[in-house]
DNA sequence: AATTAGCATTTGAATTTATCGAGTGCTAAT
DNA sequence: ATTAGCACTCGATAAATTCAAATGCTAATT
C-alpha cells in the first residue's frame, strides 16, 4: 500500500488534532478539513490502519495515531515552525542577560520551557573535555584532613577531602602539590590522570617518601572531577502526572516511581545518534510506554550535555522541536558573543 | 467533657487502628480491645465527637480521627518505642561507615527512612556558623574572569565567579586578595562580612585604587557562601501521591506541584521551636490538609540543618519519631565518636 | 473507478435502580 | 453505668438502561 498525499494529510490530521484534543477521531470531524465525505475518510482510515499508524480503542471508537504512525508523522509530516511571538519572548529574556553562566542559563530555559509545554525538561550537563587545568591547591585543615580543589580555565571548580594516615606528612604534601601544579596546568582536564600517571609520577617518587599516597589523592581528586562533574537539573518534575494518561492507581504508582533523580539520570544520559535532535516514541524511549522523550546534545562555555524534554506521545512535536532547536542555538551562540 | 482512662484509651485505639486500616473504624472492631460493649463504645464516641476529636463521614460510617485528635495523640497518648531491629540493623550499617561526612550520611539515612516508612523526606542543610574561615584563593581566569575559592575548617569549600569591567587590574585583584586572606583567616564565617567592613575596607582603600571593586567581589563572595551554601537532598519525593488520601485527578494535581524543589524548600525552612522535635499536622503543616510534616533539626561537623518528613495525617507517628530521634541522635554522636 | 449517502450495528460512557452491609443512635432492659 | 436490641441511614457495589459517537458495509451516484 502506497502513502499517496490524501493518506499523508489524513495521518497528519489526525496527529495533530488527537494532540489537541486528546480523543480519539471520527471520520465526520475531518470532513472540511480534508475536502471529501465521512465515508471516504473511512475507506482511507482502514489503509492507514492496515499499514500500522492508526489505531481503534474499541470497534466504534475513533482512531488514535500509533507510535508507528507518531513516528511517521516527526519524520515526514511535521513542519516545525518559526517560534510564535510569545514563546519567544519569554526566553529572550534569558539570552539578553550575559551575566548568566551557561549552566544557569540552561537551566533557568528550561525552567520556562516547562512553563511554557507544561512537560518535563531536563539538563544532564558536565564540564567538557577542553576544560583545561589552571589551578590546584591543596588546603590543610587540621594534622589529618586535607582538600584538594581543582579550578578550569573554564571557571569550573571542584573539591575533595581527604583523611590522610597518621603518618603521613600534611606539609609535605601542600609542597608536593606546588610543585604538581605547576607542571600540569593547561593540561586537559581528561588528560590529567595519564599525564599524572606516566610524567609525574616518577618525579614525585624520587622527592617523596610516600609517594604512593600523594599519587592516589591527586589520582582521586581527579578522577572524581571527572565523575562526578555533572549537574542535573529537572524542571516541571510532576507535570507528567497530570496527563490524562496517567489515570489509575497504578499507572500513577508506576510512573510516580520514574519521577526520581536517578532514573532521569539513567534516561537522559541515554542518547544515541550525533548532535542532531532525537526523538524517542513511546517504547522507544525506555522511560514509559505513553511518552516521548525529545533529546538533544548541547556545548558551550566549557560544558556540555544533554537537554531532554519528557511529555506524552501526543506531545506538541512541532513546538517542542522549535523550541529546543531555537534554545540550543543560542546556547551554543551566546559563547561566541562574549 | 473530661478525658477519663476509657476515652484516652478509645482515642488511642482508634488512631491506631485507622492508621493501620486506613478504614474509618466502628464501635465493633474494639470491644475486644477495650472490654466493653458495642453499645458502650459508641456512647464514649459520641463524647469524643462533642469533643471534636474523632469525626464521621457520614452518618452511618465509622470515626476518623480529626486534626485535633491527632494532636491530642501525639502529645498525650502516643509511646514512641525502641526501634525494631530491622530498622535499627539497616541505620546502623551507615553510622558503622565512618568515612561518610556528614550530609551524605544524613542523605543516606533519609533514604532508608524514606524506604521504611514510604513517606517523603527532605534534609535541608547549611554549613553552621561555627564553621571558620580556612583560607580564600582568588585564581584568575584570563584578564576579566577571577573566581573566588573560599574554604571553611569543617572543609566545606564553596566558590563563585566574577567578570570584572575592563579597566579592572586583575593581578591587583589577587595580591589583595592574599592580604585579606590572612586577615580574615580563623574569622566566624558569619562574621566575615563583617570584618570585612569594619576592619579591612580602611586598609584595602589605602592600598588599592579601586577598592569598590575588591570589596564588593570579597562581599559578595562571602554573602553567597552564607546564602547559596544550602544543600537539600529529597528522598521519595512522590511517595505521597501513592497514598489513597490523593485519589481524584484534582487531589494529584494540586498536590503535585508541591512536590518540587521550591515548595520543600520552604515547607522544610518554616520550623519553630526549639531543638526538639516538631509535629505539625494537617493545616499546620502548611503544606497541604491531608499530610503531616515532622521536623527536627541537627547540628554536627559544621553543619546544620532540618530534616522533615511528609507524610499523611495518618502517619506512623510513633515509629517515625522515634526514627528520627534515633538517627539525629546518631548524627549528632557521631562527630564525638571521630 | 472513485466517491458518497444511508443504515444497521457496536460499544463505551453516563445514568438510574436495586441490593447489601457496616455502622449508628436511641430506647429499654440489666 | 452498661448492654442488648432494633430501626434507620448511607455509601459502595453491581446490574440494568439509555445515549451518542463512530464504524463497516452496501448500494447509489458522480
Amino acid at each position: 500500500m502506497i502513502m499517496d498525499e490524501r493518506k499523508k494529510a489524513l495521518l497528519k490530521e489526525i496527529v495533530e488534532t488527537y494532540v489537541k484534543t486528546i480523543k480519539p477521531v471520527g471520520s465526520n470531524s475531518l470532513c472540511k478539513k480534508l475536502k471529501c465525505s465521512s465515508a471516504t475518510i473511512r475507506n482511507e482510515m482502514v489503509a492507514l490502519e492496515n499499514m500500522g499508524y492508526i489505531e481503534k480503542n474499541h470497534i466504534s471508537s475513533g482512531r488514535v495515531p500509533s507510535e508507528l504512525g507518531y513516528r511517521y508523522y516527526v519524520e515526514n509530516l511535521m513542519e516545525p515552525k518559526d517560534l510564535t511571538g510569545e514563546d519567544m519572548l519569554k526566553l529572550q529574556t534569558i539570552f539578553s542577560n550575559n551575566d548568566l553562566q551557561v549552566s544557569d542559563a540552561v537551566s533557568k530555559c528550561l525552567e520556562i520551557i516547562s512553563d511554557l509545554t507544561n512537560y518535563t525538561s531536563i539538563v544532564l550537563g558536565k564540564s567538557s573535555n577542553d576544560n583545561l587545568l589552571k589551578q590546584i591547591n591543596v588546603i590543610a585543615l587540621d594534622e589529618r584532613r586535607i582538600i584538594a580543589v581543582v579550578c578550569t580555565d573554564k571557571g569550573i571548580v571542584e573539591n575533595k577531602q581527604f583523611v590522610l594516615d597518621t603518618n603521613t606528612d600534611v606539609s609535605e604534601i601542600v609542597k608536593t602539590s606546588e610543585i604538581i601544579n605547576k607542571m600540569l596546568v593547561g593540561t586537559p582536564i581528561n588528560k590529567v590522570a595519564e599525564k599524572l600517571e606516566f610524567e609525574i609520577k616518577p618525579i614525585i617518587a624520587k622527592r617523596i617518601k610516600d609517594y604512593e599516597t600523594v599519587y592516589n589523592i591527586f589520582y582521586d581528586a581527579f578522577n572524581d572531577f571527572i565523575k562526578h562533574n555533572t549537574n542535573m537539573h529537572v524542571s516541571g518534575r510532576v507535570n507528567l502526572l497530570k496527563e490524562p494518561e496517567y489515570e489509575t492507581t497504578e499507572d500513577i504508582k508506576r510512573i510516580a516511581s520514574k519521577l526520581e533523580d536517578d532514573s532521569f539520570k539513567e534516561m537522559v544520559s541515554n542518547i544515541d545518534g550525533g548532535e542532531n535532535l532525537q526523538i524517542y516514541i513511546g517504547k522507544d524511549s525506555n522511560f514509559d510506554d505513553n511518552v516521548t522523550v525529545i533529546k538533544k546534545k548541547y556545548k558551550s562555555g566549557g560544558e556540555e550535555g544533554t537537554i531532554a524534554i519528557i511529555g506524552p506521545k501526543r506531545m506538541e512535536y512541532e513546538r517542542v522541536v522549535s523550541l529546543l532547536n531555537y534554545m540550543v542555538d543560542k546556547i551554543e551562540g551566546k559563547d561566541e558573543r562574549k
